[in-house]
DNA sequence: CTAGATGCAAATAATTTGCAGTTTA
DNA sequence: TAAACTGCAAATTATTTGCATCTAG
């Protein structure tokens, strides 16, 4: 995601209006390192503008992914998605206690996936995850048997 | 996914019941091959006893989880989770036009992704997606040029 | 017979939609 | 001031829950 100015004259490019709404998500996207999903953002909006509408938070994210700037990562966590701002490629580490979802560069050596060629398949994307306990949980509590899946 | 026969067995060890419900979906699931959602499911069982529930399905297919006897995957395609029958660890390319699922066997060399060490990250399970367009949907349309993603 | 399972209907959660009223440019 | 945007409320979709009834063992 670009910063706040940048999402602004983007924006006014493309014949957007800046509205309040959209000037404040663009700064709580900005300051938030947690991979938040819509809720959290409405949540932390409605602080600062008790009057804003959940409809607006879903418009304002979805428009940013439209442009780009946000990726949507589906299906991990309840709660709904998690918005991403990491625009390169990139894998996830995510923590099956605390939800907690940690970008993970390509270019790691020890992350290594080349595109997939068999039975003609033609790979777009390739998306890893790493499913399993980060190290603040794993300093919590003993108990390491997590499951493989949540139900298992 | 054992054999329907063995599901029996398995659930009659486990002190549950035989119904009509549970012996139609084990037989469903056996001879489908496609991934399928609880509505997939559900559609396909109210064509042979029309009165089933949702609900039962739901039911079935989180005991079938429960028991590791299928796998949810989440988050990819509308329409609700996919469950798969395969209990080894594998991969899958998921198609992005008709959203065709297709396991990848972990021991297909080109797919190896070692477990990821760093930041004291416990891994418990690693899934590789590959998205991009299968090989019948790349015959369908000369348009190849698909988004990274749905909202892109 | 009776614990366990089913069906139904209502509840919940995440998201989408329609539209009247407000606001940015 | 007009097209764009917001807020609100209702609709939709996927799933869960509560409970009366039914049935497999």
């Amino acid at each position: 995601m670009h910063s706040p100015k940048t999402l602004i004259r983007i924006y006014q490019d493309q014949g957007f209006r800046i509205t309040p709404q959209r000037r404040k998500i663009f700064e709580l996207l900005a300051a938030d390192e947690t991979h938040p999903t819509v809720d959290t953002v409405y949540q932390k909006l409605k602080d600062q503008m008790p009057e804003v509408a959940r409809s607006t938070v879903y418009n304002i994210m979805h428009e940013l992914v439209d442009l780009g700037e946000l990726h949507e990562v589906e299906g991990l966590s309840e709660g709904g998605n998690r918005y991403d701002k990491e625009l390169q490629p990139h894998h996830h580490l995510y923590c099956q206690r605390c939800q907690k979802l940690i970008d993970i560069n390509l270019d790691d050596a020890s992350v290594m996936v080349p595109d997939y060629p068999a039975l003609g398949f033609k790979v777009k994307r390739t998306q890893v995850t790493f499913y399993g306990i980060c190290s603040e949980c794993q300093t919590l509590t003993v108990n390491d048997d997590d499951e493989y899946q949540k139900r298992g």
